[in-house]
Order: C-alpha cells, then structure tokens, then sequence
DNA sequence: TTGGAATGTCAACAAGGCTGACATAAAATA
DNA sequence: TATTTTATGTCAGCCTTGTTGACATTCCAA
C-alpha cells in the first residue's frame, strides 16, 4: 500500500478528500468561527447590541443606502426579523433610514457618524484577528483559504458575494 | 507607483494583509458558514432538531464516551443549554449515558445505533459540501484553509481542536 | 383607478443561549 | 469519620434572534 504522502503532492493523490480529513475541516470550521466571532461579541455585549446588529451594520457600511430588501436577501433573515434590529439600530441613532428618491416606497439605509463609530470599533476588532491569522499563515494559505470557503457557498450567495466587491473598495 | 501584484508573489508583499482584503475575508467566512450549515440544518428540521443537537451528535461520535464536562467544553456553552439537548437526545434513543466505570460520578455518552444513524446523514451531508469544495479548490488551497482557520482559533480552543485528531483517526 | 410591490408593525411562538438556585451522589480530603 | 468538593441534573426565568401570519400604508405601473 503505498498509501503515504503529503496533500502537497496535489494532482492524483486525493488523501485529503478521506472522510477524516474532511471531518478536520468541519470542525476547523466550527472552531473557527466561534474564534472569528469572539471579539466583536465581547464589544456588543458592553453596548447591548447582538449579532445581528453587527451583521447589519456591516453590511450598510459597505453599500451605503442600501434597501431593505437588499439587505434582507444579503444577511438571509425575513424582514420581521431584521425590522426589529434595524428599528433599534435607527432609534439609538445608529442607522438613518430615507425615503428613497427614485422609488419613495423604498427606504436607504445609512449609518450615522455613531453608527460608524462602533462598525469601526467591531470590525477593527475582527480583522484584527483576522490580520493575525493571515500573517501567521501566508499570503499562499490565504488564497487558499479564500477559494475553499467560497467554493462552500451556495450558487446564489456566492453571486451576492462576488457582486459585493465591485461597489466598494 | 508600482503597487500591483499578486499575493501569489507573498514574502514582502504585505497587500493581502490589507483592510478591503480582511473585509473580504471576513465576508466569506460569513457567507461559507451559512452553506455549511445549510444541508445539515435541512435534515434536522425534517426531525425536529436544531443545530445544537447536531453539535452533540458530532463531537459524542468524535469521541465514544466523552463526559458530559468534557462536551461542555468542546462545545462552549453552559450545563443547563447543552442538558436540554442531551435529555431529548437520550429520551429519544440517539444518545446512551451510562454512569462512569472509574468515577461514578461522570456519565459517559455514546450513540445509538438510531444515533448514529442521524449522526451519519448529517456528516455525509456536510462532507459531501466540503467535498465537493475540498475538490474544486485542490489540495494546496486545502492546506492553506486549514492554516488560516487553525490560526484563527482562540489558543485555549486551539488546543482542544489538536487535541482531538489524536483520540480517533 | 386599481392591483401589486415594498415596507412597516403587531402578535405569538420556538430554539437555544444565559444566570441563579438547589438536589444528589460520589469522590477527595481534612 | 466528617466535611468539602466535584459532576451532574433540574427548575425557573430571562434574552436574542429566528420563525409565521395578519394587516396597514404607501405608491408605482398597468
């Protein structure tokens, strides 16, 4: 059995698609991101904020005047729920909602000078580990940990995703 | 300005540690958990389980007759959150507890037959995506996944995570 | 002018986190 | 042996964040 060899050798040997190195992989992937999220849970907690009102802060701060329905399609949550977390971001003055122009049924989502404030205390915190992970292991790890994960997303998410980096960089 | 190039060239070039790269990263890991969880998640509403009891599934088969502390830790949460999981588990016939050889006090947890057969259509559902993702980005870019994520682990977490591929292999 | 789309709101519910308090059995220790 | 500590289970109650269903409002477009 000349079973041996390194994932390195690429190509024909498919040792790493074996049940145990995909099991590895699930729970890399569920111990990461509890690491992932860790930091920006801890800065929430202080201001009685959620996960979900980090999702939606970072999503409005990269499309600036978003819609609602953009929104909801994007962090896949109906619109009652993320009604609630937006209603509270908007009166703790966090999120300014306008009528939009073209369609006036339609409302643009803003962050206020607040609401940036703390997007930037959040995010800050999560790249900063995430600046820390890259470093440690690579710009080459990098590129493969980018394609791998979004090999993972489902077909209509990872337009959304790819879609994403064109409106702002 | 000469600022292009590609992280494919990495030692000095630093660009892939920039704040749009961490943002993008930080997006995907986003977006690739929500197809991770997604056909899992599709079997346990057909049951009437949610993702904890798939978490409790996992790691009982990970390790046959892990302690309740034990689990307690891997899976991060309080006795009480991860008890309401177990008691339906073990009312329901997945999840055996028998009270420990050596130390009366713990309870050492196994799987059903009917345990591990949920336990299989989970995994093979999620195996069969990271599979599936594993193969389309190639072994390099495996091996890089796995460092990005190991690295961003929290360290107490990290142990636990090496610790584990040496239990059952 | 009317139908349908986008949005908001209310109510009710469930899963799954959390804390605190308390019970029991068994091990460890004074 | 007596006491303390540990492992586990359980009850009660609270919170966040997800769900559905029903209904009102606004306003574009046919």
């Amino acid at each position: 059995m000349a079973e041996r060899a390194t994932s390195a050798m690429g190509g024909e040997n498919l040792l790493f698609l074996t049940d145990e190195q995909l099991r590895k992989g699930i729970e890399a992937m569920f111990f990461a991101y509890r690491g992932f999220t860790a930091d920006p849970d801890r800065i929430l907690e202080t201001q009685g904020y959620g996960r979900a009102h980090h999702r939606a802060l970072h999503f409005i701060n990269r499309t600036h005047g978003t819609t609602v329905n953009n929104l909801l399609s994007t962090l896949g949550v109906t619109k009652q729920s993320l009604n609630r977390v937006l209603r509270t971001l908007i009166e703790d003055g966090l999120v300014e909602s306008r009528v939009g122009r073209k369609d006036r049924r339609e409302r643009n989502l803003y962050l206020t000078e607040k609401g940036e404030v703390l997007e930037r205390a959040l995010s800050e915190a999560q790249r900063e580990r995430m600046r820390a992970a890259y470093r440690a292991a690579g710009p080459q790890a990098v590129a493969g940990f980018r394609q791998v994960l979004e090999a993972m997303m489902d077909d209509e998410i990872r337009r959304q995703y790819n879609a994403m980096r064109d409106r702002r960089t």
